[in-house]
DNA sequence: AACTACTTCAACCGCACGTAC
DNA sequence: CGTACGTGCGGTTGAAGTAGT
């Protein structure tokens, strides 16, 4: 950004921007100002705001003189101008809600901002970003381990309360999978290669996954980086009914020890989630079990668009009521002095030691959401290549889901119908790498995971959750998984996405990904 | 004091959505 | 149905400020 402007030139700048609809350069043959706000053009701004009122911003230069676009007195009065602002540092309290509410919505920062009286967007954007770079630096994790927890109970009353109906308003466009994200991370990731067990607390320790895979200017792609098609590909991923389960069915953990590995897998089932139109899984809300799935889910339409080849580490955010974020704080835990900066009690909480036990994963289902997503993948490891295809499936819009019948709900042919769609619509989108229904939008590249900082970053993202980086490559699980056809299929996907949006290297895959080998 | 490196934050940019025509 | 417009959001940028040498 170059201000051509400044506090004491009041020169219009010839601004560089030209591109139509949003500031236009010029208005009836004046250069439209950028950079820096004078007082007096803050003066003006608040007169005219005073007498009409906010809203209609393009007005503003039509009623003032001011030679500024309508974005930008929206924004400086937003973020500079509009009463009960908040100027100044964080307050502790503040800080703590605002990590809480990234690690539930993401970089949702006008929707945390409504958490914040009196604190903007932006404020709480860049809050967020310096945050990222201090915790990077000190070799944290973004999120404390207690965020697991709280990600689950809050997802718990979140599910409730979608199954009673609330938020409409965000259910009318319900997608699921976390749209953005590599495919395998949305779609094949968790959800089927640590299967039963992806709802919101899950992604949360994704997050964590990815919070210091970082460079400078760099940084965001571990954060859920929205993408810029947000608001279509919102993510309201939620398999509530599964760690809603597991922690109903296993109040301790060592009941949870004492399963077998046979009722933790029907406990944990994968469940496909349905819409309101979908022909093949019913009406939304309709709680649905297909396959092995013993958990009703809320229904959420598998519709996303995967953004075959792109890693980008991306995590959904969750869309919510206000009334739902208000329940969930209520009964959320007390808060945690270590959600904090300075780098704080986190420190006197490591990460859990790296090469582990087995067992010791049991005993540590209260501490490490993550290694309850190993161990569930090595239960569920048998499970895996049938849930791959109904994952793949959840990545195609569901008009041509329609293309498998209802019928076909339990039987093989179901399968093979997924199949069959996943086949096409990989064929489809292997020519250029990108899949036909995102061609129209080709989004900027948010990651390139080949990048060297970011590859040397993974070893302080390890370090930093106390994770094993095993050996073992994303290509051999999928050979296991899929055998070599689809396996390969995937592999060329890779190779051919590698330009523009990023590449991907199957070594490079987090670790959870690269789970291949079960006893 | 001068220089450099780093951090912070205000503002810009592009995109998407909703609405009116 | 397509287009223009207004608006809002999230990502990015770079000037200004600060800390370190």
């Amino acid at each position: 950004m170059s201000y051509t402007s400044t506090d004491s030139d009041h020169n219009e700048s010839p601004a560089a921007d030209d591109n139509g609809s949003d500031c236009r350069s010029r208005w009836e043959g004046h250069a439209l100002k950028k950079g820096p706000w004078s007082s007096a053009e803050d003066d003006i701004l608040i007169d005219y705001v005073n007498k009409h009122g906010e809203g209609n911003w393009n007005a503003v230069q039509r009623h003032t003189g001011l030679f500024r676009c309508g974005k930008s007195c929206r924004l400086r009065w937003a973020n500079h101008l509009r009463p009960n602002l908040k100027k100044g540092a964080f307050s502790q309290e503040e800080e703590q809600l605002i990590v809480e509410l990234h690690a539930k919505m993401g970089n949702r920062w006008a929707r945390m901002a409504a958490h914040l009286p009196g604190r903007t967007d932006n404020e709480i954007k860049n809050y967020w970003n310096t945050r990222i770079k201090r915790r990077q630096r000190a070799g944290l994790p973004l999120y404390p381990p207690e965020m697991h927890v709280e990600a689950l109970d809050w997802s718990q009353e979140y599910a409730k309360s979608r199954v009673m109906g609330e938020d409409r308003r965000h259910q009318d466009f319900l997608q699921l999978g976390s749209c953005e994200s590599n495919f395998f991370f949305d779609s094949l990731n968790f959800t089927d290669m640590v299967p039963g067990a992806f709802d919101l607390a899950d992604m949360t320790a994704y997050k964590n996954l990815g919070n210091g895979a970082s460079s400078p200017r760099y940084e965001n792609f571990m954060t859920p980086i929205m993408p810029s098609s947000k608001r279509v590909w919102e993510s309201e991923l939620l398999y509530p009914g599964c760690s809603s389960t597991i922690k109903q069915e296993f109040s301790s953990p060592e009941q949870f020890q004492n399963t077998s590995p046979q009722k933790i897998s029907k406990t944990c089932s994968f469940s496909v989630p349905c819409d309101v139109e979908h022909p093949l899984y019913g009406n939304r809300h309709s709680p649905v079990m297909i396959s092995d799935s013993h958990t009703p889910t809320d229904g959420i339409v598998p519709s996303s668009k995967p953004s075959y080849g792109a890693v980008k580490l991306e995590l959904p955010s969750f869309q919510y009521s206000e009334t739902t974020f208000d329940q969930w704080k209520k009964s959320s835990s007390p808060p945690h002095s270590d959600l904090l900066d300075p780098f704080d009690t986190y420190i006197q909480s490591p990460p859990p030691p790296t090469g582990r036990e087995e067992s010791d994963l049991y005993s540590s289902f209260d501490t490490g959401l993550l290694d309850m997503l190993l161990l569930e993948a090595k239960i569920r490891n048998n499970t895996t290549k049938n849930n791959f295809y109904k994952s793949c499936a959840s990545t195609i819009p569901s008009a041509d889901l329609g293309k498998v019948t209802v019928s076909q709900t339990k039987s093989e042919d179901f399968d093979n119908s997924l199949k069959s769609l996943v086949h096409s619509e990989m064929s489809a989108q292997n020519a250029d790498g990108i899949p036909p229904r995102q061609r129209e939008k080709k989004r900027k590249p948010l990651l390139d995971i080949t990048r060297p900082d970011v590859l040397l970053a993974s070893s302080w993202l390890d370090h930093g959750l106390g994770i094993v980086k095993e050996t073992g490559s994303m290509s051999d699980a999928l050979a296991v998984l899929l055998g070599d056809d689809i396996g390969n299929d995937y592999m060329n996907m890779s190779v051919g996405a590698s330009s523009g949006v990023g590449s991907c290297s199957w070594s490079n895959m987090p670790p959870v990904c690269q789970m291949t080998e079960l006893p």
